[in-house]
DNA sequence: TGATTTTTTTGACGACACGTCAAAAATCTT
DNA sequence: AAGATTTTTGACGTGTCGTCAAAAAAATCA
């Protein structure tokens, strides 16, 4: 049956191709199943038979984008060099994953509303954790390498979890912020980005992970990473 | 016309407050405007002439929240002590508020959408913006007092604002992450508010704000503020 | 007070999107 | 080629949205 499948998994995708085109522009109100079905040239039952919904295919599309992320994240963990410059190659990688694909963020603002998430199925919410597990699970590894190289020391209470915490709450943070209100203008921050990584050098710093940020010019790994890792990968 | 005045903002509150319950248990999907009407006992007509749509409602709701925040962190600021300590006070007040008022998470989280916020007046907007800068606000003026009182020196380059945008991307994102998904469990970690407190300690800890969470115990002040100042305010 | 004007409330209505399902069309089987 | 099976279709019932002409209530006037 693997000729059957093969159609089915490609109709799938070009729906998610569509539907991801529509939300772009109209967002979660602007999307609707009718208009899926219409632009596919398939009638709306036919879209049924792949997502029960259009929550569905929301998540759907969210883990899509993750698995990219994923890549991203793989890619940046490979960058050589001490650990802490490894997570700023992390960094880098999550930067230019908000801004070569910026309507995930939207993807993920939408799927935070609990009542939207509850009519998606169970079986890609759990897909979906665990795509940003993954990512991490990514991110875990580089602290516990810095601990194993004796750049970074967990005071008492301290877990490697926290760190990995911490990052992820100041960056999601941080780009939710900048994309959502004029807040951020209001405020007179001009470049976000740059901001959102001062804060996790800061932070990093904070936990005393070595060589600080005072000590060590990161912007500059940001600039090496873009360049060396990613200048060819934009799709 | 005080009178006829004080009739409309009274069934004003009335319509959010019966929203809000319904808002509640239901969320977005789960809040409409004939419902609304139907448990005020009032035609849908009615409920149309104080908002334009439900959107607007839920806007309001978070508003009127957001005013909540605003006297909890006003009372906040006003805790004796060096500016760090003023500044955990804001941290207290930011944990307590969440805990208090979980449904003000949700509507920020619905409002984040931007197709959702799109169908909101321009004016509620710039309310909201307004409320939530008296926030930021308060806390930059603690950072000046900081800088003033000699606790926080600011590297060349780092400004007032960087600190507080920090503060509230890692609040935010943390508490984001917490009631969202299963990530956090999965994650192992148990107690997501002690964890952001700690990373909003260790981030402080980076920019140099003294005394520095390894001199001071912090968590000490949270408990002090919650008792000292928030312990009668429930409600 | 009763008539007239103004304001407010009402709920029926058209539009739209959702998700379903019996019938039609396409595909597979023998 | 006939029959069985699978897939596609789109009309349909339901629910919500936001509107607006008519009804009801309140205010004004004579």
């Amino acid at each position: 049956m693997t000729r059957k499948q093969r159609e089915i998994i490609d109709r799938q995708r070009q729906i998610l191709a569509v539907a991801r085109e529509i939300f772009k522009t109209g967002g979660y109100l602007g999307l609707n199943m009718d208009r899926v079905a219409h632009e596919m040239d398939y009638a709306k039952g036919t879209i049924y038979q792949h997502f029960k919904n259009k929550e569905e295919i929301i998540l759907a599309l969210a883990v899509e984008t993750l698995e990219k992320r994923i890549a991203m994240f793989e890619r940046a963990s490979l960058f050589r060099g001490r650990p802490r410059e490894r997570m700023a190659a992390i960094g880098c990688a999550a930067e230019l994953f908000v801004q070569w694909y910026p309507d995930h963020f939207e993807l993920e603002k939408v799927l935070s509303c609990s009542s939207i998430m509850e009519k998606t199925s169970e079986r890609l919410q759990i897909e979906k954790t665990a795509a940003e597990m993954k990512c991490i699970n990514l991110v875990a590894g580089i602290v516990r390498d810095a601990i194993a190289a004796g750049d970074l020391e967990l005071t008492e209470g301290v877990s490697p979890d926290q760190i990995v915490f911490g990052l992820w709450s100041a960056t999601y943070g941080g780009y939710s912020i900048m994309d959502c209100g004029d807040t951020i203008r209001q405020m007179g921050i001009e470049d976000g980005f740059l901001m959102v990584r001062d804060i996790n050098n800061k932070l990093l710093d904070g936990f005393g992970w070595k060589p600080f940020s005072t000590q060590q010019d990161y912007h500059a790994i940001f600039e090496r990473v873009a360049q060396e890792v990613f200048d060819d990968v934009r799709r």
